[in-house]
DNA sequence: TAAAATTGTGGGTAGTTGTGGGTAATTTTC
DNA sequence: GAAAATTACCCACAACTACCCACAATTTTA
């Protein structure tokens, strides 16, 4: 699969080195279309991992945040959340993009980390965090499930 | 039979390499249209088995998610959950796909394996397995089935 | 029915990928 | 402005993957 389309699914198992870089899997950087000049921006995800942007992705989420009133308070604190730990990375002629201290601290990310494609972003995991999640999402009632599916078919 | 309609029907019993490859029959590579490059997406079935759908197939699946709002915690897992596990493969010159470890492992695939055609879709299953479930199946009351002949006319 | 083509299976090899570490350039600090 | 610290860039190498070829078995064609 060759597309250039910013689209990333699957999960790899790698590991962060003393130097807080981060190999980025080859099928990631595949995907990733020409406009991007190779870079990602990191930010603090919803959940306690990173999320991590193409380029051309985040500045659409930038337009988006331009279009928030400030007038709100709701809205103040949400532009600033997520403008605020965000930060620019170009990955070097191995593929790796160094990840802030702050990130990692975020994160709580040891040596081993599950790096996952969520089609149009991608997240850092530390494994046994992520596991946790995990747990608490089965506890999910399966009638919100039911809500999903009249909206997608699997 | 020469319809490129992306439609598989049938069983057949096939062998898993040590290298984790498995032939796509015959008979479903001449049905997968030529805007799929040759290329299919496996995924971890809602049984314990190996889901693989043509390209195009996926794409719709993944323009669904794109339009799921990352606000929404159950959307996040739901993302999540339905990206992590899958992974493309384009078949080489003798048609076969390379599973990954991880879903050999989920669908607990020995050597022999079979290959069932679900009309939209294909899954791999080892033969205990399915023949584990199939028994579950027909413990369905004949009242759940009513609810299904309303949809469908066999 | 015999020849030709296709199909399923196994394995070798060259190129790619992930990881560690070294050195030069840049930035920061005093 | 010099020393220290940080960052960016480069090289090396083991492990893995994609690609290629081979061949037996089956199916199709003439």
């Amino acid at each position: 699969m060759t597309l250039k389309n910013n689209t990333f699914i699957g999960e790899y198992s790698f590991s962060l080195d003393n130097k807080g870089r981060v190999n980025i899997p080859s099928k990631f950087r595949q995907s990733l279309s020409d406009d991007n000049d190779n870079t990602f921006v990191m930010t603090r995800g919803m959940d306690p991992c990173i999320y991590v942007y193409p380029l051309s992705e985040w500045k659409q989420i930038e337009a988006d945040l331009r279009n928030l009133s400030s007038l709100s308070k709701i809205n103040r604190s949400f532009i600033r959340d997520t403008a605020r730990y965000a930060s620019p990375s170009t990955y070097d002629k191995q593929g790796r993009i160094t990840l802030t201290p702050s990130l990692i601290n975020y994160a709580n990310l040891k040596k081993e980390i599950l790096i996952i494609g969520l089609v149009n972003k991608i997240e850092i995991w530390d494994p046994s965090l992520l596991e946790t999640a995990d747990k608490q999402s089965k506890k999910i009632r399966p009638d919100e499930y039911d809500i999903l599916s009249n909206k997608i078919i699997l």
